[in-house]
DNA sequence: CCGCGTATGTGCTGCCGCGCACAGACCGGC
DNA sequence: GCCGGTCTGTGCGCGGCAGCACATACGCGG
């Protein structure tokens, strides 16, 4: 997953003043991630909050106990547990490694009393907040009017945008799980962006080699909202 | 679209003790919206908030400038312009009025105000947030999974809960762009209803028979989140 | 360097929903 | 009671993706 050994800021942590973020610190504790780890099952008691450096959380709908739709994508820009902040205590949807990597952790209940006492914090929380649901919406969209193959290039790109590299980890078997359709059908949408010499790969390292091609074969959801605010 | 004369509360409103509806009361000013009239517009500044008291709002994500999904239906349980209370100037979304009748209406400056300085509006408004948040992601899986005819059977058991009423006015045409399909696939689902006794319709009147029924006939997705909250 | 497991490519068949076109059915207005 | 507009039902061809099955390719460990 290379990227570099100093893990990036949280981004939604530094937009806070240094008086603001202090008493934050104290109770936030450094953790490694790993690929495939599920930080929240649907009806688990949400414990902890995070904040991704260098990895990247994917959100997940499960339907019917077995099928699995991604709705939403976490990297360094946001947080994960905003259930959670919004005063849930369960977690409706499942929370799952995508990208090993740190992440800051904190505890669910020490959160919630600091966000109380913090309108800076309350202020970050709830743009973010509108910000996932934003692209939730956008991507519920983009899968009903769009191909896979646009939907591919599509994810690639946010990809991209979280982890900082235009290489990357990921088989065309968890693709398919993350875009909801089958194996067979990533492969030949990555072949034929192959083809376009767009993206190469070869057991799992994806390389992307020419972005803005990629976003032109991307449908214009990437431009919009989702990509935006990612980028920012 | 029948229903009582004096128009039902609004829950969001109700949960809220005397005093802490005292200060928003004297700003709400009850209007009527009528069927196909748009609140907001993808890229509008949100000038106004709404909480419905019988009437239907659908928030719709659109694409391309012409294509529009359906993610979320708003009725007197909740509030239209949930993004201007998360910090947003703009709406991200078509929030469109689906079911004619009466809602009360706020400044939204005025509400933002009220909402900074009033904690148990915060608590409704972001419980509230989580509940769409959470709808928002089932409905996307559900459009993912489901085939057609269990999507409609889902999408009229949530019209009723929020009309309160097995009976109401909607065209093919009209579920065709909820449901993000076209009008002959709604008419074909519709059918195989009827054919099955659970509804029962003539040029936009919809008559649900059998909710019972219907239910069997939706997906699980109606009895998960969405549904429950809604009804609560 | 051999073998096995994982990752990727290919070839079917079948169904769902799309786009288009048109036929009936019902309702209100004149 | 006729006319026009709206709503609903039907037919046809097509494409994308599902499900299933199998054929290669690559890489690691022994």
């Amino acid at each position: 997953m290379q990227r570099s050994h100093m893990p990036a800021a949280n981004k939604l942590l530094t937009a806070l003043k240094r008086a603001e973020y202090a008493p934050l610190k104290a109770h936030l504790e450094p953790v490694t991630l790993t690929f495939g780890e599920a930080l929240y099952q649907p009806g688990d008691l949400i414990k902890q909050i995070y904040f991704p450096l260098d990895c990247l959380v994917s959100l997940l709908t499960v339907v019917d106990h077995h099928d699995a739709l991604e709705v939403g994508l976490v990297g360094r820009e946001g947080m994960v547990g905003i259930d959670y902040a919004l005063g849930a205590a369960v977690s409706p949807i499942r929370a799952m490694v995508q990208g090993s990597g740190h992440a800051l952790r904190m505890k669910a209940t020490l959160f919630r009393k600091e966000l109380q006492r913090n309108p800076a914090l309350q202020r970050e929380v709830y743009v973010y907040t509108h910000t996932l649901m934003s692209q939730i919406s956008q991507t519920a969209a983009c899968n009903r009017f769009h191909r896979v193959e646009a939907r591919l290039a599509r994810w690639l790109l946010l990809t991209r945008d979280r982890v900082c590299s235009d290489h990357f980890r990921l088989t065309h078997e968890f693709l398919g799980h993350m875009l909801g359709v089958r194996r067979v059908g990533v492969t030949n949408a990555a072949l034929a962006l192959k083809a376009r010499l767009l993206i190469d790969y070869s057991r799992g390292n994806i390389d992307i080699l020419d972005g803005a091609g990629l976003q032109a074969a991307s449908c214009s959801c990437y431009a919009s909202a989702a990509g935006a605010a990612k980028r920012g």
